[in-house]
DNA sequence: CTGTGTGCAAACACTTTGCAGGTGT
DNA sequence: ACACCTGCAAAGTGTTTGCACACAG
């Protein structure tokens, strides 16, 4: 933990992006965070008066470089979430969507079986690139709850 | 085809609806549409001067009714189809999203494994209720364009 | 110094809400 | 007749764009 700030500032070097305040500050907050978070969401976890809009552009711009992925949630926003080194390129890992709180989950450790796809019988007119899966249910929180 | 009409004031009339004109207009719309359509895209096929208002709020009388189900666009616009009798409760057929043109396909024909959830093998914690899969890639039309 | 990032205001797109008047049953 | 629909106007929300200034490299 001691050294986030190193590895934050790497991986802005990485993907050839300054290293300014609100980027390192956004980083920040999507590290410490279990799940994927929208603008709004960031944007309360920072310094308060911080532009909302520049936490989009920000996350554009991490979302462009491949830095972080974002999914949509259940009302309509963007979450955003920082990508494992592993699967950056791709995020090929279920989501999981509260139906009760509405927040949202990356399954990260959860595969989705390689032959999944072809397990589906699809018109063979279509070429499938990835398969999207998110999962409706009850959170651990709300299951129990 | 002929008695579409007849159909149609047959689905409004199990589900306690009044028959009106614009209800009507828009199952027709959607019966005689091969995708799932945004409010916009109705209202496009309605005669000109249609309230789009009127159409976001029938088509989520039609939703609350379970006349009908929403996906969400990559556009991040709600799109609408019917649902099929059969699946009229819980639509959980996957949706095939076009990386070139956009559009959508409900793929109604296609199923899901039925032990799908559980080859995930997701932590016990959290109570599944259903898949939602949605499958990216390139449309018959974009793939030999 | 130069190009990129930031803040602020305003624009945009989609969807919902309020209310008065019209219509199906 | 009466509850439910519809149309119009206006407000909400989430997100993007334009532009001048600030700052990292």
């Amino acid at each position: 933990m001691k050294n986030d700030g190193t590895r934050l500032e790497g991986r802005l070097k990485e993907a050839r992006l300054r290293r300014t305040p609100m980027r390192l500050a956004i980083l920040d907050v999507l590290i410490h965070s279990d799940q994927p978070l929208g603008a709004a969401q960031i944007q309360a976890r920072l310094p308060a008066g911080t532009d909302l809009v520049t936490v989009y552009r920000t996350l554009r711009t991490f979302t462009d470089k491949s830095l972080a992925h974002r999914v949509r949630g259940e009302d309509q926003t963007w979450r955003y979430a920082l990508g494992k080194p592993v699967d950056r390129s791709r995020h090929r890992h279920p989501h999981f969507v509260c139906n009760d709180c509405g927040t949202i989950a990356c399954m990260d450790q959860v595969a989705i079986p390689s032959q999944f796809v072809r397990s589906l019988h699809v018109g063979r007119q279509y070429e499938v690139s990835w398969p999207e899966v998110i999962l409706h249910g009850l959170c651990p929180k709300c299951a129990t709850g």
